[in-house]
DNA sequence: GGGCTTCGTTCTATATACTGAACGGCGTCT
DNA sequence: AGACGCCGTTCAGTATATAGAACGAAGCCC
């Protein structure tokens, strides 16, 4: 899950406590300290000392018999103010109320992460067939618009060192081979933007299109639009409130 | 700001840690070394190797120039994942749904930990008008509705063990008081709701019911309304919403 | 019911992360 | 321009976290 970066002297201690905590954000639920030990590998005796100093500063949760261990309370506070702190969420506020109004389907915007991309802010569409979400999701890059999207800012070659050769497949519309997909990502940079054909979900077509206020960009919107309800007319509708988005999103983080 | 619980041999790097990360999500923006060693307190080069290994890990970044730090992404989605996995919330949407709907105001689940209440769910308000909230926010106990639900299932003797003699004020209207909350309590476990009169927020005033599932309770609803919309009928109607969620709430979490 | 496995916990030598001082680069003040 | 002060970075001795094994307590099988 975690990419070891092969680089000098790391702190072990540090290593593990966010290892730790990212495995147990990837599995919830509780879990015996033997399957932890399982799952990291490390020494039982240095987990075990591990989690208990974790549980002591709330980040990790026991149950009422001490031995079973889950994700805390107080991780919570931490991953929120990521989305509190970036000024370009904040900017983008407004451009996303309005493109949740024009289009009145599901908005997201999201930020490449290595090969994933997170969610940083979503717009829910009120109807009552709608894709769930959350801030702080993590999507594979190559099978969302988004990511799409924000490869297609990187060159053929930067994208070649950045994914595998073959992707793992969502759905039976995923495209799985690199290649191929680097083919894609020259038509998305002529047509300004990138489509998702339930690629990463059945029945749900995305719409997604960078904001190069950086180069390569670093995040993109997207709409996405269950199948049943897609028409010619609704598309080229949501295009045009994408493009007209991310020019207001180039206006609102010029200075970032 | 973190409680350094007085226990035993813990792993240092652990604790500083996840020090650093609340440190980093309680002053969002970017730092230099030498502001975060001003505030935690640690050698400045023992904090330049934790830096550095968690910049390597992602969940700290730096700006260009690599010297000022900040939140990274990874972080982000660990303290979702405490929500995700969390039964409570999971058993309590349908409620929250029609809490919401029930009232037209902005409703809140929320999870006591130390002096704090932690918002775990929300339902905005689709007025105009409306308190500003987040998932993951966390507010005092004793100026919260929310909080003092919660308190009121705890005996007096657990309270002041809990928290100082003095507490601090956020409005004019805050009680700071230790001893004139706990008579507050007394009444709030009569009527079986607790009400923040525009002690945590000007102009807000909100009703929090707690969640007894488990004794001393650990989750509590709430409903806010800007004190501008509020009239005799409309409080009586949110009251009643409340005990029926609350009712609800506990039929929905009886098996956890 | 006894022995066996499994799991959490404690113990101690050893590897290693921490610290305080020294270094080097940069901006700034006079 | 020169020197000073500030800040990030490196270095080596020492305090300390780590890891493997041993311990103790359940639960399970026969």
């Amino acid at each position: 899950m975690a990419v070891a970066e092969g680089a000098g002297s790391q702190v072990k201690s540090a290593v593990r406590t966010v290892e730790l905590l990212e495995f147990f954000a990837g599995r919830p639920g509780m879990h015996s300290l033997a399957a932890v030990q399982e799952s990291v590998g490390y020494p039982k005796s240095s987990l075990y000392m591990l989690l208990r100093t974790l549980v002591e500063l709330g980040w990790i949760e026991t149950d009422a018999t001490g031995t079973r261990y889950g994700i805390g309370v107080r991780a919570l506070l931490v991953g929120t103010s990521y989305i509190d702190g970036d000024e370009v969420v904040a900017a983008a506020r407004p451009t996303l109320d309005r493109l949740s109004d024009d289009t009145s389907e599901t908005i997201h915007l999201a930020r490449l992460d290595g090969t994933s991309v997170v969610y940083l802010a979503t717009r829910q569409s009120q109807h009552y067939l709608r894709p769930f979400t959350r801030v702080g999701r993590r999507l594979p890059a190559h099978s969302t618009s988004l990511g799409k999207a924000l490869l297609a800012t990187y060159t053929d070659e930067q994208v070649r060192k950045l994914l595998p050769e073959t992707l793992e497949p969502l759905t039976e519309h995923t495209h799985t081979d690199r290649e191929k997909l680097i083919e894609e990502l020259a038509q998305i940079r002529e047509q300004g933007f990138a489509v998702d054909r339930e690629e990463n979900t059945l029945g749900l077509r995305c719409f997604g299109i960078a904001v190069p206020y950086r180069t390569p960009a670093r995040d993109a919107v997207s709409c996405s639009v269950p199948v049943a309800r897609l028409t010619p007319a609704h598309e080229q509708m949501i295009k045009d409130a994408l493009f007209d988005a991310r020019d207001r999103l180039l206006l609102a983080t010029r200075r970032l």
